[in-house]
DNA sequence: CTACTTCCTGTAGCCACTACAGGAGCAAGC
DNA sequence: GCTTGCTCCTGTAGTGGCTACAGGAAGTAG
């Protein structure tokens, strides 16, 4: 049984968040020492490190919660699964393709600046009427 | 002049957005009505679009404050503005590059799950104590 | 026994909004 | 003048996913 540190260290969770997630729910509550310190196990380590990578891989919360729902069953069910990790794939890549348009925005924009010289042209262009106005919200968030 | 909503069409801001911005300080208060309305001149709804439009590049509020001051100046220093437009790029293609990676995970995770299927190989991975604790945060977020 | 580290709980802050609740102002039609 | 319905007002709380304290208790090394 490992303390709250050592769990930390191990499964790349800081102890901060550790204790987040179990008021949050997203792991069970430890067992406790006599002086009242939280004791984790390797399989409950196991646990947060796999949480830390599927947060790592973009996962909100609450579809790492169903995962663990099913990975606490015998049977796995892929397909499930799969059309999660794919749907969050379709996510990832559409805001791959939203932060390249921004890319672009802004190197147009920043391009047309010369150092030292007064009236930005990038501030201009942003304070004029006509533009661009069909970058996507959500974006860069 | 015009009531917030008008503002709101014509800058694309959010009411409740404009209201956030005024609190935190972002715009300056505008004048009220008799009646204790806010009301909008057309520099301000303009000032408006500038912080949407920047907020769409993906501007936090703070270096957006900035731009606002600078471009109160009646000479707008673009050195400065390139610099913090450049920057602001730099951390666009970082997270671009950084996504990237996570599509390529994300993929290979998901290709190996076959429909249908139990004990899904993508958990078992992810559960597994080798796999790649390589990716980088704050990549998807 | 002391000093130091780790841990505990509880709360507040971060960012940039968004979503109410409960009330007031205002314009148009009758 | 009165009603209906829209817009607006203030103030507060919630979102996600942590992170950062404060103030105290428990454990450990010398």
């Amino acid at each position: 049984m490992f303390t709250i540190g050592k769990a930390s260290e191990q499964s790349g969770v800081n102890i901060e968040t550790i204790r987040y997630y179990e008021r949050e729910g997203v792991v069970p509550k430890p067992g406790r020492s006599a002086g009242g310190r939280r004791l984790y196990s390797s399989d409950e380590i196991a646990k947060l490190r796999f949480v830390r990578r599927c947060r790592d891989l973009g996962f909100p919360i609450s579809i790492i919660q169903t995962f663990l729902s099913l990975t606490a069953q015998s049977d796995r069910p892929c397909g499930e699964v799969k059309a999660m990790a794919e749907n969050h794939l379709g996510e990832v890549a559409a805001k791959i393709e939203n932060l390249m348009r921004l890319r672009e925005a802004l190197f147009s924009l920043s391009k047309n600046c010369d150092d030292g010289t007064a009236a930005c042209p990038m501030l201009d262009a942003l304070m004029k009427d006509g533009f661009g106005d069909g970058l996507d919200k959500q974006s860069s968030r």
